[in-house]
Order: C-alpha cells, then sequence, then structure tokens
DNA sequence: GTGGTCTAGACCACG
DNA sequence: GTGGTCTAGACCACT
C-alpha cells in the first residue's frame, strides 16, 4: 500500500487543493509514483496529509482533467502520463520571474549565488 | 506631486492588499520612497492602479500598524521607516525555501545557474 | 450551539469593530469564552447584534492578529489566549487617566466614593 | 493677554472640537475663565494647541449655540454662562456608566478604591 | 456552512 | 482635499 504524505503550506496564499495537484506531478516526476500505479485513495489521502475530502477529491480531478491521473470507476486513480518536460519548464520559467522581481528589488547576484551555493552545496563553478 | 504606480498580477494568489503593501516596501527600499514623504493618498493610489479605495486603505492601514507608514488625519500618510535589514532577508528566506523546493523537484543546480545568469546578465565566476 | 450578544452604542465615538473586539476581550476574561472554544461564526454575530458582516469580520481579523482568536479555515476562530493580567491593567489606567481629569476638574473625592458606593454597593469601609 | 493651552488627545475617538469644547467649558467651571472675559481667538488658540482653524472654528460655533460663549462681531467671543451644576452632573454621570462597565467586566471595588487613593490621595476613610 | 477578499458607495472628522 | 468607518453585496477557497 503506497502511502502518501506532504505538508501543506496554510500560510501560502496557494490553494490547498493547488499545492496537493503541485506535490502529486512532483512524485511523478521524481519517479515516486509511477505510470499505471494507484494513487491514494481520496480518503486516504485527505487524512494522512489532514485536509478534507473534497479538497483532495477537487485535485484529483483537475488532475484527471489535465490527463495525469486516470480514474478508474470503483478502485481509485491510477497515474497516467506527465509531460516531464513542460512541468521543468514551467518551474523554471517561474524560478526566472522570482530571480527578475528580486533583482528589481535590490537583490544582488552575490546574494542569491550564496543562497544557491548554500541549498544545492559545492562552489559555484567547478573547474 | 509623488506618482506611483505598478500592475496588479490578478491571477496571482496573493491578495492585491498585499501586493500593495510589498510594492510600498520596497519602493522605500530602494528609496523611491523617502522618510517623512508623504505616499501618494489612499484615493489616488486606488484610481491610478485600477483598484477600490478600501483595498488601498486595508494595506495603508496595515502598513501603519507595522509602522513602516504613519497617518495624519486630514492630510495623509508619510514614510516612517522600514528595517532594511529584515526585508531583504524575508526576501532571500523565501528564495531559499523556493530553490529548496526546486532543488527536491529534482531541478539541477546547473539549470538554476543558467536561468541566474539570463536574469542577471554576465558570468557567474568573475576570475 | 454559542449564541453571543451585546449592544453596539452607536453614538460613542468608539468605531463598531473597536466595541466588538472590546466585548468579545471581555467574554475571554469573564470566562463566558474559553481557550479552544469557537466564537460566533462571522456572518451569526453580525446578524445577531445588527451590524455588517465586513465589520466583525474586521474586528475578528485584529483579534486574530492580536493573537487573542485563531481562524480556522472552512471552520471559524477558536479562541486562543488573552493576557488576562495586561487587560485589567489597560482598563485600570483608563480609569486612573478618567479620574486624574475628574479630580482637575474640580470634582471631590467625596462624590466620587458616592458614585463607587452606588456602583458596586457596600459601604466603602468595613470595620 | 489670555494665553489657553492643554493637550489634544489624538488616540482619542473623541473628535477634536469636542475635547476643545469639553476643555473651555472646564476652564470656565474652574473659574480659570470668568464671565465676560475673552477667550482667545480661533486662529491664536489654534496656532497654540496645534489643530486647524476650522476646527477649533466649530468648537467655539457649538459653545456659542450652546450659550456658554457669545460672539462679538470683530472683536471675539467672551465668556457668557455656564451651568455649572450640570456640567458635573454629566460627569458624574459619565462615571457612574464606566464603573457599572469596570465592574461587569470583573474588576474589584477594592481596585477602583486603590487607584481612587492613588489618584485623590488620603485615606478612603478620613476618621 | 466557514473565512478571505474585493467593489461601490456612503457619511464623518479634520485641514 | 485627507483618512476612518460602515453598509450591501459579490465571488472564491475550503470543510
Amino acid at each position: 500500500m503506497l502511502v502518501l504524505w506532504f505538508p501543506i503550506d496554510y500560510n501560502s496564499h496557494v490553494p490547498v487543493y493547488k499545492q496537493i495537484k503541485e506535490k502529486i506531478k512532483e512524485m511523478i516526476v521524481k519517479g515516486h509514483l509511477k505510470e499505471g500505479q494507484f494513487v491514494p485513495s481520496i480518503r486516504v489521502l485527505a487524512k494522512d496529509i489532514g485536509v478534507n475530502v473534497n479538497t483532495v477529491a477537487r485535485a484529483y480531478r483537475e488532475l484527471a482533467t489535465e490527463g495525469v491521473i486516470k480514474p478508474i470507476k470503483g478502485e481509485g486513480y491510477v497515474v497516467a502520463s506527465l509531460n516531464t518536460d513542460e512541468f521543468f519548464k514551467e518551474k523554471l520559467q517561474t524560478l526566472r520571474e522570482i530571480l527578475s522581481n528580486l533583482k528589481e528589488q535590490g537583490i544582488s547576484k552575490k546574494e542569491v549565488e550564496t543562497i544557491l551555493k548554500e541549498v544545492f552545496g559545492g562552489d559555484i563553478c567547478d573547474p
């Protein structure tokens, strides 16, 4: 039985159902969820992450319309397919916008690099 | 007469009044608004950026409780003071979380560096 | 279901939302509202005391930023905690100022004592 | 030349013009302003206490309608008459309401007595 | 049903 | 003109 868990950020302005959608996609991209595999049932996931059933239901419903998961009547949802490239592209586009924003706010490249190094470790320039 | 303008992103999940708060803080940090200077009146800013008066009022009210601006009855709001360090710290903390998230999602350091270079220009490592 | 009611003084210069805030705090101090308990929903209280929904919403929002109550999305607000000592201290400080004022205006101690006796009953000095 | 000064409490919800009215009445009651005497001119008082001319003008206008002061064309306002008894009665009525309120909020007689003693000095019960 | 946000329009106190 | 407050009514996200 697959168990999924991830934290929900209630202070974020991103709706909970969207956070769930993103996390599911992430799991697929990272290979933790593979094509044909069942995702946790709505009720189980809802209970595990501590949100309302309707919220998970909405996330799954939208993922289904996007073709990421596929409903199997009476059984649940199975992972269908996910365009990984597009997923990454979107993420990087978001990053681009955030960095532009920070630059505009007067944050220097150096500061960003420090954080980058902090998070990803290692030197910025490997010889 | 000081004129302020900035776009509001209605597709964002961030409430309009918070977007306004952030922009005002940004202006102060960047020195476009200086201590003792009047910010645009609620009505004027509301009209300029195309939102309701109450929305700007709420933004200003919260900025006032945070001590960033100060209301002068019948005259308007003047810039009080803003802890620039804290402002930047928060921004960088947010960046840290975003990068951690991206790393977790499988985005490589190289990809982030590319975007960084794209946005900030120049080489990553100056000899 | 908890029912709350109190009158709003529209002749007072104190804004309605502040009157609501004070009443809620008072209820907590007096133990009529206990930690963890839900306060009436914004809509219900608004209807009960005959004010607009937004007015109650503002009162609750400010109480929340003060940490007195805590919002639970889709469920309501629960009582968090209230520094009773501080609440009383503020009240007594206000009283102190009022009495100073009265004294300055030439009201005698005797007169105040009479009122005090009237309101609180009993003798001033129990032998 | 009579000079008047008193502080305005901008944090109070009581409108400034009402604060001015009360202070003028107080001065009369306390004998600092006597019948027939000129009160400071609107402009002078406004400047002295740091408020707008219109605000003082409004206070004087209302005091005039109440018969407390009397306009002398081209010269200013002179003190007319003030029903001292009524003035005190109102003050004491206000005090009564405040004490009732405090009692309701759970403040004990003892605490009020302490403040009373603090402000007025001396013992509560003089033998 | 809940809270959160926003709009449109109003009145008051103050300058 | 300024900010401060309030109303009426709307849509959204969430339980």
